[in-house]
DNA sequence: TATTAACACGAAACCGTTTTCGTAGTTCTT
DNA sequence: AAGAACTACGAAAACGGTTTCGTGTTAATA
């Protein structure tokens, strides 16, 4: 086996094979008019012939610009990210950038190192939502310092009020709200929130939505039926004593796999679904879809946020204003929808 | 408002501003010996004080290292890619690497715009797993580019003999083998292969040891029994349609997604699972964990499959022996395991 | 024919580092 | 007191491009 390396050509290689100039090369290369029609052909045939591409790392220095995204995301095994980081890949691409991604793993420390490193120039902006403890300890200097350093950045699901810059958001408290509507117009009175504890932005949102759905319906909101389930590791034999010591005929999960295991609790104490318990989750990923009974879900569209999302950080990043002084920053919403499956009635 | 940049602070500026050379500064925040204890202080305390890190673009146009690896993968909203991603990204990151993730959404073309993306520069090295279109194409040229050029190229699961390169794979036979045997020791004898067209190599392995296991147990192999299914887009009456013509009691499924369109139309047929038909899967995902009845799958630990394979890469740009002549490649396989659940008995 | 304009190209600076090498100035030898 | 040996630093090249500006040659103009 013998293998000739190829190593890459350089504009200096052209230069000397043809006996010209670095500049010229250059030059040629990009049709210029300052060189002649002969100069051209030469150099662009032999370019080709060598399979010529300028180095990415070098250009990213000469314009401080890396063309490439930094997305810092939770989880990456978690249907919804990933749906949202498709969107973000997707876009990003179309417009010729690269996406670096980090995982924080919930972990404020990662998250704070992960930035560090690719706030050193290995992208022209962020594009995160926040880790759970970052959530809990409530503690954001690391988006502080980047965005005074003037790196765009932009925040989705997971945002806080304490950081001035664009957020993608769902409306959370309002299809909540919706779907808590939902099960009351389909006759339920006794609606359960199924959540996680409420450093959660999201988690606190949807509760709000739920208890205003409450409210404006005149059912009087009971403690007793939030059932507040650890994020990971969750205790089945918790979910079915919750549902066997409170008389619940409606369920209101703030993601797909609390509702899965509601489905599960509520079967097992032989209550019929959805004449008995109306179930409605969060994310629309495959649980949901192929579950028996298929679950009524909220879609999230993570996919159009991620989108929104890249959409908005490339647009800071080009518009190389630097206004400083009048910077604007947008907050967008993506309308989750309820798709309708099996787990209620109508 | 007012916000004040605080501009990435370079060399250059802190030379200026100590009144010393650019070397200096550069050898005084590297503690070398070949500057004073005095000057190293000033230096050092200066750049504390405004935060001075090393632009990584620079560092990586003078060490012709960018730390940065490049991943492509045919889909990233999927359980198995995620899992391995994670193992990618985790062991990284622990190396003080970074990834750059491409989708190629099965698309052969997609393939090679992001190779040739990256290719230029941005990384030190390549992980991937092929996507159905270059499979199908059997077309490697662009792979052939990139190891040519000298860049590491590791391949995992969806791999091909025409590359010479560092693989990863599991043993897709041999497991497949296990979960027919498991099925046949369980007292089936008519069993069914639920599969993708064999364009994908891992499904064809997959073929190879169901049909091996039934040859090793005297049983005949049916064409009949074999029921191929498009990737995506997935027609259930064609299920339902293939357990009512055929006399099935066993079924072993190349993936999650089909195992549960099966267990879907065996149990409209009335028949019961897995006294009447038993069923086993490929990738342990949320779907196999939550169906009712759970699913008995096998797990690819993919997560190991992705630590693998980022540190067989890591160890290819690392020893930078180039020693061409005898450059020695390795298949490294991981043993798959079946998690036993509902869907089988023993 | 002298002047000007157009053409075609090269030198050099620059992006932010690292690193080699050269050299003032000081201290140590003998 | 002269040479050797340190010490502490700076100049410059290099990584691979882009871009500005200057200039020699030729062609067009007066």
């Amino acid at each position: 086996m013998h293998f000739i390396l190829k190593r890459k050509i350089t504009l200096k290689h052209i230069a000397r094979e043809l006996e010209v100039s670095i500049s010229t090369v250059s030059k040629a290369l990009k049709n210029s008019e300052e060189i002649s029609r002969d100069t051209k052909e030469k150099v662009q045939a032999f370019a080709k012939l060598y399979n010529y591409r300028p180095n990415n790392i070098a250009i990213s220095l000469k314009n401080k610009r890396t063309r490439n995204i930094g997305v810092i995301i939770p989880d990456i095994v978690h249907h919804f990210f990933t749906t949202v980081f498709r969107g973000i890949e997707k876009y990003a691409n179309s417009r010729g950038y690269n996406v670096i991604i980090c995982v924080s793993d919930e972990s404020f420390d990662k998250e704070v190192i992960n930035m560090e490193m690719l706030a050193n120039g290995s992208i022209d902006g962020f594009i995160m939502s926040l880790s759970a403890e970052t959530q809990q300890k409530n503690d954001f200097n690391h988006l502080k310092e980047v965005t005074e350093q003037g790196i765009p950045l932009v925040l989705f699901d997971r945002v806080t009020d304490e950081i001035e810059c664009d957020k993608v958001i769902i409306n959370d408290k309002e299809i909540a709200y919706q779907a808590v509507k939902k099960l009351i117009d389909s006759g339920k009175r006794k609606i359960a929130l199924v959540t996680t504890d409420s450093y959660f932005n999201v988690s606190k949102k949807r509760a709000e939505g739920y208890k205003a759905a409450l409210k404006d319906n005149g059912i009087t909101f009971e403690e007793n039926y939030v059932l507040t389930l650890p994020y990971q590791e969750i205790e089945k034999s918790k979910i079915e004593h919750f549902f066997s010591e409170n008389d619940i005929d409606g369920v209101l999960c703030v993601n797909e796999v609390f509702a899965i295991h509601c489905i599960g609790a509520v079967q097992k104490l032989g209550m019929k679904i959805p004449d008995e318990v109306s179930i409605i989750g969060f994310t629309d990923g495959l649980l949901s879809k192929y579950s028996v009974p298929s679950l009524t879900t909220v879609a999230q569209h993570g996919e159009r946020m991620g989108e929104v999302a890249a959409e908005m950080l490339i647009e800071k990043v080009e518009s190389e204003i630097e206004d400083d002084e009048n910077e604007t920053f947008r907050t967008e919403t993506i309308k989750a929808t309820i798709i309708e499956r099996e787990s209620t009635k109508n």
